[in-house]
DNA sequence: ACAAAAGTGTTAACCGTACACCCATGA
DNA sequence: TCATGGGTGTACGGTTAACACTTTTGT
């Protein structure tokens, strides 16, 4: 066995070698949502030599806890840490094999390279501030970029139905957690909340219900400013109180969106 | 490589060959719960060389599906097929790893073999009917038998946690899959499946609350006949309307316990 | 006859939903 | 001044939670 530094130093040594640094048989797919512009969207990575889309991901280090993993593959794709991350699901049929899908990897992956071998991977769901993000591609791919959630094009493997188990996954998850104050910038307006909402469990909801269900959340501070410029009247600013906001997770809370 | 026959053919054979068979780095531990005399168990083994206890569990064959994975592992601890799963979370702290645990497979399995590998595991639960489960214990233990939920004894590396988040698992589900159908007989008595909701939430439940939640489910069949022989007044027996059972898990049921 | 368990119905509190009015702002 | 969006409050209806009485059965 070779020398066995910590990261692979070439796409070659990492088609080769990789098995040294990572385990085998295992990745890890994360689903990375932002907010903006009032539209929930999702990076994307296009690969270089097919240009097919696929979610980022990447693997799972021979001591490396799994969460730690997707943290690092989110920081890769992002370059932001402290990020909000659920794991969903691991999906492990026996077809989710690159040569399955007429897939190759670039410049000669050896067909029984192990990245070609069949992997079983686990599913993330995160959440990042879409405005702080900066979306970097990996080594095989050409571009990172946002794709709006209602626009997403045909992925590789089995990623379209991970990207619809995610979506699914977070919509429950709303109950549990106030995804606003990962998905939102500090300052934001009670309809740019409720947009949030909406276009993540993709239906309308009453302005004035919407608002009494997450203020009787008690996690919201609300602001003297207004948000100025916008056509119309001014909304209020609101921000999420750090101390309540612990402490009702700690809690435990509860809403129920459905 | 040697021949490469179906299954490992004796213990020393699936040591020293397991990853022949199996995908490295990757096991499926099911957590299979069972309801008997008013209490709620899950099938635990007793390890035959430390007398250790541990859940049910194995490995993923290299071109089988994760899902089949664990049906099969179910039936081999209980001779029982067409059994509910869930898959609710995959495990992944490098610390799971026998040698970590102070564990040794038994008559001389290598320190460097793959068993005694890190883990990832994917965990499970399963619903058994009690009275038709046979425990079976797997060639490393001495038994296999059904334990009390709340007399769930130290377990092997992160079994316990693996435990409590397969019983919290199992909580949520309840209101979107009527777990009786499952964990009782095909007849049964309002008390009954009371009481199996209760052990499963850990607190009690109003009476007649109760019976209407479930019956608004209107999965429910009430029979002519009542049961007989218990001290008091009678009650009466039910079924789950297999049609009408389908139709509601197809259109997605929503109770509200917790 | 009595205790214990089971069947059934009623009421009050709460919550989700629907809805109306007023106000501020830029065009 | 008008159209649009935002702030606030109320009333209805359905669901959940609390609760009481009667019936059956074995002792």
């Amino acid at each position: 066995m070779k020398k066995n530094p910590a990261f692979p130093t070439s796409i070659e040594e990492f088609l080769e070698q990789g098995e040294q640094y990572y385990l085998p048989h295992l990745s890890i797919d994360c689903v990375v949502f932002g907010f903006h512009d009032g539209h929930l969207k999702v990076l994307l990575l296009q690969l270089s030599n097919t240009n097919e889309w696929c979610l980022p991901g990447g693997f799972i280090q021979h001591t490396e806890p799994v969460d730690d993993a997707a943290v690092r593959i989110v920081f890769q794709r992002t370059g932001l840490r402290n990020i909000y991350l659920r794991q969903f699901y691991a999906f492990g049929d026996p077809s989710r094999q690159r040569g399955k899908d007429k897939l190759q990897m670039p410049k000669g992956a050896k067909p029984n390279s192990w990245i070609m071998k069949r992997f079983i991977t686990i599913g993330y769901w995160a959440l990042v501030e879409f405005s702080k993000a900066v979306p970097i591609p990996d080594q095989f791919s050409s571009q990172c970029g946002w794709v709006n959630v209602t626009k997403i094009p045909r992925l590789i493997l089995d990623h379209n139905s991970i990207l619809d188990k995610a979506l699914q996954s977070l919509r429950i998850s709303l109950n549990d957690y106030p995804v606003g104050k990962d998905l939102l910038t500090e300052k934001f307006t009670m309809p740019e909340l409720q947009r949030l909402y909406e276009t993540i469990l993709n239906k309308k909801l009453d302005r004035r219900n919407f608002q009494k269900q997450i203020l009787s959340l008690e996690i919201l501070e609300r602001l003297k400013e207004k948000k100025q410029g916008g056509a119309h009247k001014s909304p209020f600013l609101y921000r999420f109180d750090g101390r309540k906001y612990q402490l009702a997770l700690k809690k435990g809370l509860r809403a129920s969106f459905a």
